[in-house]
RNA sequence: GCGGGUGUAGCUCAGUUGGUUAGAGCGCGAGGUUGUGGUUCUUGAGGUCGCCGGUUCGAUCCCGGUCACUCGCCCCA
């Protein structure tokens, strides 16, 4: 028989992964529902067309690392490579935007083709936010004030540092970017490879190149901040000012750019030194001009996404809580009562391990190796007389009690 | 998509300058007198040395390809 393994870039994710995701949601998850964030589930794939048409054709998530397939109705479909534009089509086509603001979480699995790496897999998890319907500089602050809040909760605020930048409004990015070309097409045959394509399809990019020669050449590439509209100039100071009166710690990175063509205005992203080439680990910025292309009211949004995989990785292990007690009864008569007894527990809170195998010693190792405080001992002896042999696991030490102060001993040193 | 590294037991890794039965630690199973774990002792199971092909009398070891992981580029969370 062949054995068959994961697809390429794919996991299966075991107990303590399981662990660290759900812990990684559930916290998220948590802390945006105090920001007024309510969840919200969209489907896995979506006509290609809903992440061709935010995302920009030129994107290489959109020209080289989508998942498209056409289905057996003959549609053009996608498996979503991020979270935005499904949530931004789902606004348009529930009506949402005659109900403003709105401020969605999600999280979820996410596919991109791309070469495996650490930190990086063509299935991959993410959860974000996205506050839809208001334009103020205080509700970048917010979001971003959300981030660093989940990072926090999670303990991983210590190894991330947050950078930030202003892409302009659109009128500046227009404006720079021409100037950009102006520019670096003097020195195009200076330019590496990979910028020289940039130039073509996303100058901006040619500022985070790690190219050397590049970023020589970016030294004296014009200055950003002269193409700001005097209203972005503003709403920028006033997103910077609101951090700072959050004392939310942050670096200006003016070379930091998003890859997606739908951010204007604020972008950020919250990156780790530990994670090697992955450093990302949350960014995300404003994007005024998604829910139009796809079909709505021009509606000014800001939101983000992040990495579980690579918060996993900076996630010291979890440990599983060890059950309550443990039950073990010493012959097979004994164990429908002992599976009646766990069910009077499990109804009064406790959380109880009953295995079904042979032999004693093997219930008391596997009780032992998972750390459970308590055993309960049903024998012949106990079975009549309507007791239970409790042990404390710590001390070594047992005691012959009836079921209810065997149940209330056990529920006394948990409560 | 491009370049470098790695691939031996469930896990972490030794090893063979190409030669007969491939090792350790951890983990797992059994036992140390029939109702008691964490320590210890004895013992057992488990590997087509990633896969396919080539060179050779002979390959886990050399060569080629392939797959996976990993590091960097690209891109991005």
């Amino acid at each position: 028989m062949t054995i068959f393994q994961p697809v390429r870039g794919t996991h299966d994710y075991l107990e303590a992964d399981v662990r660290a995701y759900q812990k990684i949601v559930r916290t998220a998850l948590h802390v945006a529902e105090n920001y007024g964030y309510q969840e919200i589930m969209t489907p896995l794939f979506e006509q290609a067309q809903v992440f061709s048409r935010s995302l920009g054709d030129m994107s290489d998530v959109i020209s080289k690392e989508m998942y498209v397939f056409e289905d057996k109705g003959g549609d053009l479909l996608a498996l979503r490579p991020e979270g935005t534009a499904g949530v931004a089509r789902a606004f348009v086509s529930n009506g949402l935007t005659q109900s403003l603001p709105q401020k969605f979480f999600y999280a979820g699995p996410m596919f991109r083709y791309e070469r495996p790496q650490k930190g990086r897999q063509r299935q991959f998890h993410q959860f974000g936010v996205e506050f839809m319907g208001v334009f103020s500089p205080l509700a970048d602050a917010e979001a971003i004030a959300l981030g660093a809040h989940i990072l926090k909760e999670l303990g991983l605020d210590k190894s991330i540092t947050l950078k930030l930048n202003t892409l302009g409004d659109l009128e500046s990015r227009t404006a720079y970017q021409t100037a950009l070309i102006n520019y670096f097409k003097k020195y195009s045959s200076d330019l590496s490879p990979e910028s020289q394509i940039r130039l073509e399809k996303n100058p901006l990019r040619i500022l985070d190149s790690k190219d050397p020669g590049d970023q020589a050449l970016v030294q004296n590439a014009p200055d950003r901040d002269s193409f700001l509209t005097s209203e972005a100039q503003d709403f920028f100071a006033n997103v910077r000012k609101a951090l700072e009166s959050l004392n939310i710690p942050y670096e200006i990175d003016p070379y930091l750019v998003r890859g997606l063509d739908y951010y204007s205005h604020t972008a950020f992203e919250f990156s780790s030194s530990a994670l090697g080439a992955q450093a990302a680990v949350l960014g995300g910025g404003r994007y005024n001009g998604l829910v139009e292309q796809l079909g709505g009211p021009p509606t000014a949004c800001v939101g983000w996404g992040a990495g579980i995989e690579r918060m996993m990785l900076l996630l010291e292990k979890c440990i599983p809580l060890p059950p309550h007690v443990t039950i073990i009864s010493v012959s097979q008569e004994q164990e429908l009562l002992a599976l009646n007894l766990a069910q009077q527990a499990r109804a009064k809170g406790l959380s109880v391990w009953l295995d079904f195998q042979v032999s004693m010693a093997k219930h008391m190792k596997k009780a032992s190796k998972m750390k459970t405080p308590f055993v309960w001992i049903i024998g012949e002896e106990e079975a009549t007389s309507g007791t239970v042999t409790c042990r404390n696991m710590q001390k070594g030490t047992q005691e012959v009690l009836s079921i209810d102060r065997a149940m209330a001993y056990v529920l006394r040193d948990h409560k």
